[in-house]
DNA sequence: TCCATATATCGAAATATACCGATATACCGG
DNA sequence: CCGGTATATCGGTATATTTCGATATATGGA
């Protein structure tokens, strides 16, 4: 777990925006019927949401996992990004202890 | 207490480790004696820690007090910049709350 | 095998950040 | 008021980030 890493991929209100999303399924469309058992949101609902390029979600969503933050799953042609909560949670407590002095 | 003002300032690595040294009166020199009871550190002490320029760790407590997470008081011609505990704690907990499931 | 769809990667332009040295400002002691 | 010291601000260069459109890759179906 890189806290430099972690920082650098929140600082982006967009990013941080993408991870409050992702808490509830519910703010996306309904999966498709073959999805439905699936974890995780594919990119192009996350990109409507967004309302920014193609590419730069698909990057955005890279740095998000390069710093451990979410997960991804290939399923056919959709990549299924969700929330890695341990990470998020340990990424937290670990910048809290660095940072605070209790 | 701005979250993105906050996690700019923190997302720099120098900058962080200013916050942690602050901790510790005792990771810098003593202080004169005429500022003996005064809190903080004044900005030269900071930079011979941090070994970059005066200028440049100027503009980071510079930034640092503006994201809220330092105070600064000036005696003299020093400014003593000390850790703002309450604030530091408070921009922790409103970024976990917001990141977290939890 | 060929096409359509979903995602990833590439290359570029605009903007922001990391630093620096030089200079300005503020304050102190004489 | 003047020189010296501490800090702040300015202007610049190098590098990183944001964001895009175009293109490449992977997959699934006719």
């Amino acid at each position: 777990m890189d806290i430099t890493k972690t920082l650098a991929a929140l600082n982006n209100p967009v990013r941080r925006q993408i991870l409050v999303w992702l808490k509830d399924r519910s703010n996306f469309p309904p999966a498709l019927a073959e999805h439905a058992d699936l974890e995780g949101v594919c990119v192009a609902y996350i990109q409507a949401k967004a309302a920014l390029s193609q590419s730069t979600i698909s990057s955005y969503m890279g740095l998000l996992k390069d710093a451990g933050l979410v997960t991804s799953e290939r399923h056919g042609q959709w990549t299924f990004y969700a929330r890695n909560e341990a990470a998020i949670e340990a990424a937290m407590t670990a910048l809290t202890r660095e940072l605070t002095k209790s």
